[in-house]
DNA sequence: ATTGACGTTGACGTAAACGTCAAGTTATTG
DNA sequence: CAATAACTTGACGTTTACGTCAACGTCAAT
């Protein structure tokens, strides 16, 4: 009826974080897994939820925002409002995220720029990215 | 022979800093103003420099790395084992850029396919991302 | 029964990047 | 000359995201 659980230790080594990072992430609400006793039994669901709270921070959401995403949809699939939030919310995100690719896109940019002028510098070497 | 200079709170100003922000920087090395008695005189050329360290943090970088790449860059001009330094930083740098980015085109494609779902969900609306 | 591996809670520590006073200096302007 | 504005240093506070350590529980193997 449980289908496959991890401890706390396996998603730790799977995901390469720390268990004190796992348990804190609990306590900030963003994982509820079961106990056996004492000890925390993660099913499949916790580790997506990891997995995606580890995909969120990469892409530069705080804990806060990853559990309000959650919270909200968690409790999207009943009410409308909250879908409509929920929408407005993934829009603004977004939009920051288009924000942040153009920054780099344009640091790539330069970046580019003065390599080649540091390897013409140096003479000698090819200039083109590689 | 001075050119353009600006006092901090014209910095703070433009740039939407506060001053409190600026002197931090200096703390850390990231500008050398000269002073008027007490007071900081900051020109173009720390002007850029506040341009570049806001962009860099833009980017993702610490102040940390905006000051050893600064550090580089001034002492690059001399010496060639420094240029291959800098090039070598920039080019991990870019790398790291370029990952970043294709987490964000994930959660980009992710995003708008929830947001499909939870359009379709509601019934009615268009579904194609505007 | 003890050792060792693994797990637990709780409290305190830490680094980055500032914010927030406090208390004083300098410049200028009415 | 006194008030006001703008600036200064210095010290302490704050938030986020964990690290570190202590002290203890539990279970399997020796």
């Amino acid at each position: 009826m449980q289908g496959v659980t991890y401890s706390i230790s396996q998603l730790a080594q799977e995901f390469d974080v720390t268990t004190r990072t796992i348990r804190f992430y609990e306590d900030q609400g963003l994982l509820e897994p079961q106990r056996d006793g004492q000890r925390r039994i993660y099913t499949r669901r916790d580790r997506v939820r990891l997995m995606l709270i580890l995909r969120g921070k990469r892409i530069g959401l705080s804990l806060l925002e990853i559990r309000e995403l959650f919270d909200l949809y968690d409790a999207a699939s009943n009410d409308e409002p909250q879908l409509r939030e929920f929408i407005r919310i993934l829009s603004r995100k977004e939009q920051q995220l288009q924000e942040q690719l153009d920054d780099i896109r344009v640091v790539m940019g330069e970046i580019s720029q003065i390599r080649s002028q540091c390897e013409k510098a140096l003479g000698k070497q090819a200039a083109s990215t590689p």
